[in-house]
Formats: structure tokens, C-alpha cells, sequence
RNA sequence: GCCCCCUUCGUCUAAUGGUUAGGACGUCACCCUUUCACGGUAACAAUAUGGGUUCGAAUCCCAUAGGGGGUACCA
């Protein structure tokens, strides 16, 4: 009857989904939290449903308005944007007692008058016999009036729940059908000594109250959803449907950490990353399009998007792989996309020049860019006046013969600065000099920009114009000699 | 220790018991090219191990190994 009744409202809720994405500010939003709020957006979206955010600030102690501020403006610039205010786990404490004496109230939780130190104590001999420790159920069920008289002689206590007998099901949207006997369960903690709720309650009454039909969040807590479940069901909650995500790793194959190269969103952001290209990367971890595509517009991720093609596994995070990502989304971006980006990141190396100028430089530079960044670093170099290292200036010059370029100087001054007078004068000084095209061309790049990669040579020299290149050269020429 | 979960190229992943185990990133080679990148073509590369079941197993079952999580008055 139970189970049917639970089918029954979760079929009426599956048309309007609520899920949460339930962050602690203790600490910026990383990789794996924004993967976790990414697929919970996807699965909103997808189902038009509500996507939630809760802030878990319980722990007064490591908790920060600042992270707070920081999660919420990683999440804005991602685009996944949540419904509502967002709403802070502290303001529902009053609600957390409230149901807590309920449960007390109803006889399924109890007052459990055991110390740490005597439990640590217990735990420590059932170590020694090798016996698995439970915790004894000796408080479970005595009378009020000796529960009476502890509270008199002032003795602290914890609030447990009354585990029943008999096996916790659920069925994981993503690793499937989950059994865990209730025997394994100890009668847990949901109130300290201090008469401060803990994380499994809190998010249990939290979820409820915020109607959440999908818990969508990392399998870390796979094993905690049994309690949670045994808390809704002493509730008579309806139970929302979870969803648990594999974990996302370093390279090195460990939890993602502080240690690993970059796991903070902001720093994505900073190098230059446009947010289309980590959600394209990010959805792709762990989760397969059922498609041979893999560049993926953030709509036809969300139309695409389905919890049962999940991976059970988890997923190493591949720098190359979101770089090679995010290098087709640049290609793909128009120069609009493209110069608001930049303007965002870093413009005052084009603040001097015309709009024309820099949309042209933009451009030209998208084609061999990965991301905003690689944009920006050799617009700076070509916008700038040239510097030169020795060693490539050795490898180019190898004589230090600057005749090339004091040919090329003279001969540009020619009325018209077009392209096919400039190729003219390069092969003509290939072929008068007696070197090849390459070498003609490799020196004059390496003259103008200082550099030795870039985009095509001529292109460059008519985007900076006549008289920038020619003093650019006579400069060189002058530095040298 | 006990409980739950996981395991296909280096990485992300395909393959309703029958495929030369496929694709993508990366790597490497070649082509294109003034350079770098893009693009194109190929190559290298995987079913953790051992047993079953079956005509046939990456796929089902059982062990083993390895990894993750829980077993907290952490979240």
C-alpha cells in the first residue's frame, strides 16, 4: 500500500521536477560541484522543472558570506541559473527542532544518553574482540520516567533514531536497485549533545520542505541515502527519486582536490574558457550523448540529456580533452561572442585602437586560438612593439645579415598596400637574394612581431599598415646594428 | 573487520550473448602550409585476473585483485 502510494506521487510529481543543488560555502565552487549543479540544471531543463539552490551554511565554523557570493557569481557565469531566491540552510533551524521533537514525540527517535567517550570505549574493545560494533540499543526503550530522571541529574544526551527491522530499498536513477539491510544500520545520531541537528537529517527535512522530487548529487552519499530514506519514511515524506553521479578525478586518479592543477570554475574562467565549452566538457564526463558528436550546443545537451545514460564510474578530468572542446566552440563563435568575451577578461591592450582594427585582429587570431585567452595573449603581442630573444634571433639571422629586411623596408614604399604588391616584393627579394620564400618570410615575421608562429604574414602586415610595419622594421634594423 | 557500489585503449566512452571490440581526445607519421594552428589520411592502443554457464561471453553467475563510499556527536 505504502509502495503504491509512493509510485503514485512520484509519478504526479515526475511532471514537474524540483531538484537542488545544495553547495556549503566552505570554499569556492569546484569542478565536481559544478558538474553536480550542471546535471541537476540539465535534468530541470530537460523536464521543465524547477532547479533549486540551497546553500548549506550549518557549519558556522568553515561557512563564508564570501563563498556564498562566489558560488553563486561561478553559477551565474556557467549560465545555470537557478529559480528563485536561493535559500539558506540556517534560516530553517527553528524547523529542524520542530521536527526533531515530533519524531521524540511519536516514540521513533529516543534520547540516547551515552557519551562519546563511553561509545569510543565500547568501540574500541569490540575492535579488540574483532567483533563488528554496533551501538547498543540500550536507551531505545526505557521508560519515561527514567528518562525523566537523566534529563534531572542534567545528563546530555543525543537523539537517535529508532531504526526499524526489515531492509531499505531505493531504486538510484543511476546505479539502480540498492538494498542495505537495516541491521547494518545503527540507531544514528540526528541531534548532537549540543542539540545541533546533523547533515543527514538536516538534508532529509531540508529536501522535504523544499518539495525536491530528484536528488541529484555525487555518489559520496550513495551510502547515506538508506538513513535518509528511513528518516522520510519515519516522516511518512513522500520519498524523492535519487540520482547519484560518479565522482569526478584528477589526472592521478584521485578525488579532485586542492592539489590538482585547477579545480576552481574561476579559474576556467580567468584562462579564458568559455562557459558553453566546460558544460560541453563537463556533460561529456560521465555521461554518454549516445551520439558520435561530442560539440554540443548547451540546448541540444539539454534536449539529449537522460540520467539512465549515466556512467557508474567515475571520470578522470582531461585538460586536453576540454581544450580540444573548447578550441571548437571558439571556432564556432561569432566575432560579437567574441570581443564581449575579451572585454570581460582583459581589454586594455585594445583600448587604443579602432574597433575596426581590433575586429579584424580578432578574427584573424580566432582561427588558431583555444580559447578567449590565446586571443588576447597574441593580439597583445602584435598591438605591441616588438621584442626580440637572441636565440631566435640566431636561429632566423643566422649571419646576422640584415639585407632582407632593409630590402623589404625600401621597397615598401610603394602608393598602394595591398596584398598582391607585397607578395610581389617578397618573391622578388626571394629570388634577387637568392633564399627562399620561407626564409623571406620567416625573417620579416620575426622583425614585425618578434614572434615565429601567428597567422599568415601578410595578413598581418596589412592589418598594422603601411607605416606601422615600416617603422617597425627600421626600428628592428636600428636595435641590431 | 563489516556493509554498499564500481572495473572496456593513456583519457572520455560505444557494442538488446554472435562486431576484424567502434568513435573521440591525446600520441606518432604523412599531406596541406612562409610559421603556428586548423583541416585531411593512416598508425599505435583496451574488455583487471581466475573459474564456471553456453555452440558462442566485454556482456550472465561465482571467486580473487584493485578502487570508491559508509561504518563519526564530519558534511
Amino acid at each position: 500500500m505504502k509502495a503504491l502510494q509512493r509510485f503514485e506521487s512520484s509519478r504526479l510529481r515526475m511532471n514537474y521536477p524540483i531538484v537542488r543543488f545544495a553547495p556549503s560555502p566552505t570554499g569556492y565552487l569546484h569542478i565536481g560541484g559544478a558538474r553536480t549543479a550542471l546535471f541537476n540544471w540539465l535534468f530541470a531543463k530537460k523536464h521543465q522543472g524547477k532547479f533549486l539552490l540551497r546553500i548549506e551554511d550549518t557549519d558556522l565554523e568553515r561557512s563564508e558570506r564570501l563563498y556564498i557570493d562566489q558560488i553563486i557569481s561561478a553559477l551565474d557565469w556557467l549560465g545555470l541559473n537557478h529559480d528563485g531566491n536561493y535559500i539558506l540552510q540556517s534560516n530553517n533551524l527553528s524547523n529542524h527542532h520542530a521536527v526533531l521533537n515530533q519524531l521524540l514525540n511519536q516514540g521513533k527517535a529516543y534520547r540516547c544518553f551515552y557519551t562519546k567517550e563511553e561509545l569510543d570505549q565500547l568501540r574500541l574493545e569490540s575492535e579488540k574482540a574483532k567483533k563488528p560494533f554496533r551501538v547498543p540499543t540500550t536507551y531505545r526503550d526505557i521508560s519515561q520516567e527514567e528518562v525523566n530522571k537523566h534529563l534531572q541529574d542534567q545528563k546530555e544526551f543525543t537523539i537517535r533514531l529508532k531504526v526499524p527491522e526489515g531492509k531499505t530499498c531505493f531504486e538510484d536513477l543511476v546505479y539502480g536497485n540498492i538494498t542495505v539491510q537495516n541491521r547494518e544500520i545503527d540507531d544514528f545520531i540526528l541531534a548532537r549533545s549540543d542539540g545541533s541537528p546533523t547533515y543527514n537529517f538536516v538534508v532529509t527535512i531540508d529536501d522535504a520542505d523544499m518539495k525536491i522530487t530528484h536528488v541529484i548529487r555525487g555518489d559520496d552519499h550513495l551510502a547515506n541515502t538508506p538513513k535518509q530514506i528511513l528518516i522520510y519514511e519515519a516522516l511518512d515524506l513522500p520519498i524523492p527519486t535519487f540520482a547519484h553521479l560518479p565522482m569526478i578525478l584528477g589526472s592521478d586518479g584521485k578525488r579532485l582536490s586542492k592539489r590538482h592543477a585547477a579545480t576552481n570554475v574561476q579559474e576556467y574562467k580567468e584562462k579564458g574558457y568559455q562557459p558553453k565549452s566546460i558544460i560541453n566538457y563537463l556533460s561529456l564526463l560521465g555521461w554518454n550523448p549516445d551520439s558520435d558528436d561530442e560539440i554540443f550546443s548547451i540546448n541540444e545537451i539539454i534536449e539529449k540529456f537522460e540520467l539512465n545514460q549515466v556512467q557508474k564510474k567515475p571520470a578522470i578530468f582531461d585538460e586536453k580533452k576540454l581544450n580540444w572542446i573548447s578550441g571548437q566552440h571558439l571556432q564556432k563563435s561569432s566575432l560579437r561572442e567574441l570581443t564581449s568575451a575579451i572585454k570581460d577578461l582583459d581589454f586594455t591592450w585594445a583600448e587604443n585602437h579602432s574597433e575596426g582594427f581590433i575586429k579584424d585582429l580578432v578574427l584573424l587570431l580566432q582561427e588558431r586560438s583555444k580559447n578567449i585567452q590565446d586571443i588576447i595573449e597574441l593580439g597583445k603581442i602584435i598591438v605591441s612593439n616588438p621584442s626580440y630573444s637572441k636565440e631566435d634571433l640566431h636561429k632566423i639571422f643566422i649571419d646576422n645579415n640584415f639585407e632582407i629586411i632593409e630590402n623589404f623596408t625600401t621597397g615598401l614604399s610603394f602608393d598602394e598596400f595591398t596584398a598582391s604588391n607585397i607578395e610581389e616584393l617578397i618573391n622578388n627579394i626571394s629570388i634577387q637574394n637568392e633564399v627562399s620564400l620561407g626564409v623571406v618570410m620567416k625573417q620579416i615575421r620575426f622583425a614585425i612581431t618578434g614572434i615565429t608562429y601567428g597567422p599568415s604574414l601578410v595578413e598581418i602586415l596589412l592589418l598594422l599598415g603601411q607605416d606601422s610595419v615600416i617603422s617597425r622594421l627600421k626600428n628592428f634594423v636600428k636595435q641590431l646594428t
